[in-house]
RNA sequence: GGCGAUGUAGCUCAGGCGGUUAGAGCACUGGUUUCAUAAGCCGGGGGUCGCUGGUUCAAGUCCAGCCAUCGCCA
């Protein structure tokens, strides 16, 4: 049995849930339900980020404790995903206690090794801001945003040595090419890593009297641990580290999902913390792009960063869901608009998918007795169909395997075209009306049933809830809870005849007017 | 300023180690069908493969320079 676990990052709780966040949950979504019908032992991570100053000042300005503040956001991510029915195994919080534990213990861990600095620097302090600027924060002098002389001051923090792992991440880098995918991002870390980058220790703390919403350090209480040394340790918190009973297993197949704007603490800080950990390194670090909306970068102040209930609300959630796997070239930035919604929507879901499935059942209804029937032998046409199943199902599962998901899509597609046309080419409607082709009408819907029984399984992670109903109107429901993928996507004569099927209403209808808002 | 990526039909993208008339989907358009969600099926138009120069018998495909866009770093 092999295991196979796959992460989102912990998303941060200063806002709710939107396009970005939907993309990454639902590509991992798509991975954890691809892989649990691969038969993988399978585990899908996600949560929330909660600790830091930003958090804490957002709670302050509601007069809240940042606790509580955390809790109602933390909420929403986590209704949002079981409203959408994503198929996490695991939501984990860093304020959750668990966590907190397996924080502290690294941080003993890397401690007691010796990669934990404690130094004293200087620097320039703004009141407003309560932090250090640095050259960019600072407009001739002043605070870019409170423009107001920042003061000298000194302070004491814990530094990650993490300089001393550059050496063997570097290697890791080279002897592994696809550690890190798609490779414009891999070269990206090279390049980091590479003399005279800039690229320097970590400062892992901050004194409780700057900042006290976060974790304690095991070996000073005067301090917290900050941002990325607390977060990106929630991977192996998740999966039951230090002393669950799974976790090492689970930690041996883990394949990190990220967007680019976190490529550094997953690339670099984080194997640098493994290794001092003497823990070993993550499978894969899949990077993805950004979601432009309209061709602007998606922000609070543009309210342009759609909510996926609301999607949902509109489109049925397949239909994004479907959108956003499909029209995205996984590490590439995309652009979302409701007309390319639209469109993808009626030219592939509604017009080929939807509407084969309408045709092949309601001609199994009027010349089958709404049952699967009895096939003939199969001639050359029923050959080609089959054909396209299985080479449908080995490229669905060589793309999904290397994170080319719109690819697999294209491919599940390619074998829905290649039904309509054969049923075109068997033309039923026409046999049915003449004497003595029974059997070759039989023949030609069992196959349109076969090819959809194949086309629903392989569009089950993608799509869950609309292949469920296709397997459902063809009489094979529940199917996808017990198939082997790719192999049984590809296997023919697995429909019992006579089994009743179900005409049901359009799966996805066309949307008329594209001049919808959301 | 340094490093890197990208630039292929109106749009979104494919095009391992260079080799017949450069591909797909969408969009557009001609035909056809009626089982079906006015969907399907058959056919068609449309590209100086960013620009310039070079290597080669032969280059979107290799090299150099330039332009544009973007990213990372400083």
């Amino acid at each position: 049995m092999s295991h196979y676990s796959i992460t989102t990052p912990i998303y941060y709780v200063n806002a709710e849930p939107h396009i970005g966040h939907t993309y990454t949950t639902i590509v991992a979504d798509t991975l954890a339900r691809y892989h649990r019908l691969a038969g993988d032992e399978t585990f899908f991570l996600t949560g929330t980020d909660e600790h830091g100053d930003k958090i804490a000042e957002a709670a302050a300005a509601q007069g809240i404790e940042p606790r509580l503040f955390a809790d109602r956001v933390s909420g929403i991510f986590q209704s949002t995903w079981e409203t959408l029915d994503i198929s996490f195994d695991r939501f984990i919080r860093t304020t959750d206690p668990e966590h907190v534990r397996a924080v502290q213990h690294i941080l003993r861990v890397v401690h007691e090794k010796g990669d934990i600095d404690f130094r004293e620097y200087e620097g320039l302090y703004c009141v407003g801001c309560e932090r250090f600027l640095t050259e960019r924060d600072m407009v001739e002098g002043l605070c870019r945003d409170h423009e107001r002389a920042p003061e000298k001051r000194t302070e004491s923090n814990y530094f990650f040595k993490m300089s001393r792992y550059f050496g063997a991440l570097a290697e890791q880098l080279d002897a592994h090419p696809d550690w890190i995918r798609p490779e414009r991002y891999r070269n990206e870390v090279v390049a980091m890593l590479r003399e005279g980058s800039g690229l320097d220790d970590l400062c892992i703390s901050r004194p409780k009297t700057r900042l006290d919403w976060g974790i304690e350090l095991p070996f000073d209480a005067d301090y917290v641990c900050y941002v990325w040394f607390d977060a990106l340790i929630n991977y192996l918190a998740g999966l039951g580290y230090p002393d669950g009973p799974h976790w090492e297993e689970r930690w041996a197949g883990v394949e990190h999902l990220v967007a680019k704007d976190i490529l550094k603490p997953h690339g670099v800080f984080w194997p640098c913390m493994l290794m001092a950990a003497d823990l070993p390194l993550y499978r894969h670090l899949n990077v993805h792009g950004y979601w432009n909306v309209d061709d602007r970068k998606i922000s609070k102040s543009l309210g342009n960063m759609i909510s996926p209930l609301a999607m949902r609300e509109q489109y049925s959630f397949d239909a994004f869901r479907y959108f956003l796997l499909r029209d995205m070239s996984f590490g590439l930035d995309s652009s979302f608009t409701e007309e390319a919604l639209v469109t993808r929507i009626n030219a592939d879901l509604a017009n080929n998918l939807g509407n084969l499935v309408s045709r092949t059942l309601n001609m199994t209804a009027k010349f089958c007795g709404a049952a699967v029937p009895a096939p003939g032998e199969p001639g050359p046409l029923e050959q080609t169909v089959q054909d396209a199943a299985g080479e449908a199902a080995r490229e669905v599962d060589r793309r999904v395997r290397a994170m080319e998901l719109h690819r697999a899509l294209e491919a599940i597609f390619r074998l829905v075209d290649a039904t309509n046309k054969y049923l075109d080419q068997r033309a039923p409607w026409k046999a049915a009306k003449q004497e003595g082709r029974e059997a070759e009408v039989a023949t030609t819907l069992y196959t349109c049933c076969q090819a959809l029984r194949s086309i629903g399984l392989l569009l089950s992670p993608f799509v869950p809830e609309a292949a469920g109903a296709i397997l459902e109107r063809i009489g094979a429901t529940g199917l996808e809870a017990s198939a082997r993928l790719p192999g049984d996507a590809a296997s023919w004569d697995q429909l019992a005849a006579g089994t009743a099927t179900t005409r049901g209403a359009a799966l996805f209808p066309r949307i008329e007017s594209p001049e919808a808002d959301a």
